[in-house]
DNA sequence: TTCCTAGACTTAACGCTGTTAAGTTTCGGA
DNA sequence: TCCGAAACTTAACAGCGTTAAGTCTAGGAA
């Protein structure tokens, strides 16, 4: 037959210049910037027929987003292959930061807009996994530190420390994205001022007297003081 | 006469009557559901009878927000009585995630939605000015410990140390906003949690080795080794 | 007292938004 | 040849911020 495959086809065809057009507006004008006739004039349909592919102009956004978002995901995997756990933690929070300065309209709408509980059914993510998401990741990370001794006494618990680490970044993006052409705000340069935040936090959650230098030596040293 | 005072009055207190509807609306629902109709529904005038006290909708919504925001700034003055600028840090971190967490839709306009450049000439806050400016009081205070030679050495740019500490508060702050209600994050109770995170920035700005207690006596031995 | 003008306010409208109900077109299968 | 389903369009609704034009009121001047 291969007839209704054909079908199926055409309507995936479709269902992908949709997103295309909608990703072209969302990437260069924001999240306003998406209308339902914006993107049916750009694909010369008309607007009624975006509805036979997508419940409502969010599905549309969130369906764009999700596959964009696991971008970010292939990234973490490399460096998910980082022994140290405080080293892929650096490594991690400069590489979300990277991420969100390079898609601010991606990282404003998933982390910095308020939604109703984005139902994880109709996501590409899948929730917990730390190739797919990024909080199990940090959690994850967090967890080991705690595990080899690393991290001060008070600090046992991994979802807090997290929650600690993701503020800190979450925060200096967020607010270099909002406030970045406030006048009263003289902002350091992008590099050092978040390496500056990732240095502070994790010298905030080491352990005292930990060395806290990014070199392999005394990551194994630390290793195997937390193994005796 | 007299009388043209008595129109002033009169206009000031429609003015008045708009902004109390205005916020009435804005704190229950947040910046969408205010709308100039709505407004005007629930003072009994037209929709453009607003715009005859006030140039537009965001122009309605700044001056509700400079008002409510000047409430922030008396607790910063009380805190501004704390000598030790690490105990003012803390309290000062404390007092800015209580009032955001207090106003959540305040919050989200001022910090969390990009806006053109607020223009300052219309606004009652006074950039610069400690008691009025959430930012410069900040800054003011991570000059004041740098001074005192109370941080790494590595931080001796009172702007940069300012950026990252409001960074980490902000963070928690608006992470706790956006995603309160996900499955996915398994959120620490609210006062363990910003507790955590003040203290975590504290030690990772504080010179090693400095006692972080929060004693008076602690205090005043940091700011004679200082002077020395 | 009568007229004039300034200011406060309203009515009606424009162009935009997301979304829906109803109608049309197309085309494979019986 | 006709049917039915799917894809798509047209027209419309209710809402939004905003504006142009008109009305109404009341103090000041003649």
């Amino acid at each position: 037959m291969g007839l209704k495959e054909r079908r199926v086809r055409e309507k995936e065809e479709v269902r992908g210049k949709i997103l295309d057009a909608a990703r072209e507006l969302f990437v260069a004008e924001g999240y306003e910037a998406v209308t339902m006739r914006k993107i049916a004039q750009a694909i010369e349909y008309s607007p009624t027929a975006i509805y036979l592919h997508f419940r409502d102009k969010e599905a549309v956004i969130n369906a764009l987003c999700d596959t964009d978002f696991l971008k970010l995901a292939t990234r973490f995997r490399k460096i998910a292959e980082v022994a140290d756990p405080i080293e892929r933690l650096r490594a991690a929070g400069l590489a979300y930061a990277d991420f969100a300065m390079r898609h601010p309209n991606h990282y404003r709408l998933m982390f910095m807009t308020p939604h109703p509980p984005h139902s994880p059914e109709e996501s590409v993510i899948e929730v917990g996994n730390r190739d797919q998401d990024a909080y199990a990741f940090v959690l994850w990370t967090a967890g080991e530190a705690i595990e080899q001794g690393l991290l001060r006494p008070e600090l046992d618990d991994a979802e807090l420390v997290a929650q600690i680490v993701w503020s800190a970044i979450h925060g200096w993006v967020s607010l270099r994205m909002t406030k970045c052409n406030e006048p009263w705000v003289d902002w350091r340069p992008q590099k050092r001022s978040i390496a500056a935040v990732i240095e502070v936090s994790v010298r905030g959650i080491l352990r005292p007297g930990t060395p806290a230098v990014s070199a392999v030596s005394a990551t194994t040293k630390r290793q195997k003081r937390a193994k005796a």
